[in-house]
DNA sequence: CGCAATTCCGTGTGATACACTAGGAATTGT
DNA sequence: ACAATTCCTAGTGTATCACACGGAATTGCG
């Protein structure tokens, strides 16, 4: 249940690319320096983000990434669902809505099964709710860090 | 963010000794069978539920587990938090409830910081939610499987 | 008492994934 | 032409998973 580099990583790249690059295409090097990631290693990162078309890409020199959608239309869960399969714990779960009858092998226990649905459900509505414009917003002025004020009531939509 | 057996086994192992041992001890080979699992890597999964108290044990033939507390009393939150680690996502967090300015390594990047813990926070308010109780009320009248209903309003608490 | 049923404990193992490194081909602005 | 890039493929050390196995130690029961 721990969340790879993989996701982390890609998600401070995605928000570097939201936040830095507007319209202009950045190397992959700039944000890799940037944010503290080898450059190598975000290399294969960006390569399922880029067929996934949540980047596109510019070859040759003066090259680099911009963002394949606009930040508002790109919430982590977008990004963790490529760089880490299905987002949620379990992968028994029969696809979503067809709950007619059908049967995972282990369905003999769906009382625990349950359990990974609802996991699954909080999870996506989570990371589904924050966009790269988000993040872009939190950063310009940050609610966190700045006395932290323990805000515990602030997304809740 | 894929979650390990160890967690699936371990939930299902303390459903089976919430629902069907009544304070009576229940052998592992037992529980084993019963939900289909190694009893050689069961074994493994229940020396840190003994440890952590959530499961008693008594040797010696006739010998077996009960639970460590009552059922209402275990949270599924209880038994992931023993079988991986922390339940949560990203380890960079400083402990919950110390957010007096201190930082951890990365904390120049707290805006994805922040995401991770409200996935944190999203993910252990789902599974404190759950008792070992609530699965055995679940077993006895499921909701699911028989038309699920979609019941999206249910433990809404 | 002796035996069988158990829990306890450590060790080994094959497969897989993680987090990288490395090298080189293809593309393109200057 | 050249340098800066993206793109692709392969390798590598470490760790973790999901087990199997063998053998102690404990204890109820005949």
């Amino acid at each position: 249940m721990r969340l790879s580099t993989r996701a982390r990583y890609g998600v401070r790249a995605m928000f570097d690319l939201a936040y830095f690059g507007q319209g202009e295409p950045i190397a992959l090097k700039t944000i890799a320096e940037r944010q503290g990631i080898s450059d190598n290693y975000l290399e294969q990162l960006i390569a399922p983000l880029r067929k996934a078309g949540l980047v596109n890409s510019v070859r040759g020199a003066q090259g680099g990434y911009t963002l394949g959608h606009p930040p508002e239309d790109i919430s982590v869960g977008d990004i963790l669902r490529v760089l880490e399969g299905p987002t949620l714990p379990v992968e028994c779960l029969i696809e979503e809505g067809e709950e007619q009858g059908e049967h995972c092998a282990n369905a003999d226990n769906c009382i625990t099964r349950r359990i990974w649905s609802a996991l699954r459900d909080s999870i996506d509505r989570v990371l589904d709710s924050m966009t790269l414009a988000d993040l872009c917003e939190e950063a310009d002025n940050p609610t966190c860090c700045r006395l932290a004020g323990s805000g515990k009531g602030e997304n809740e939509r």
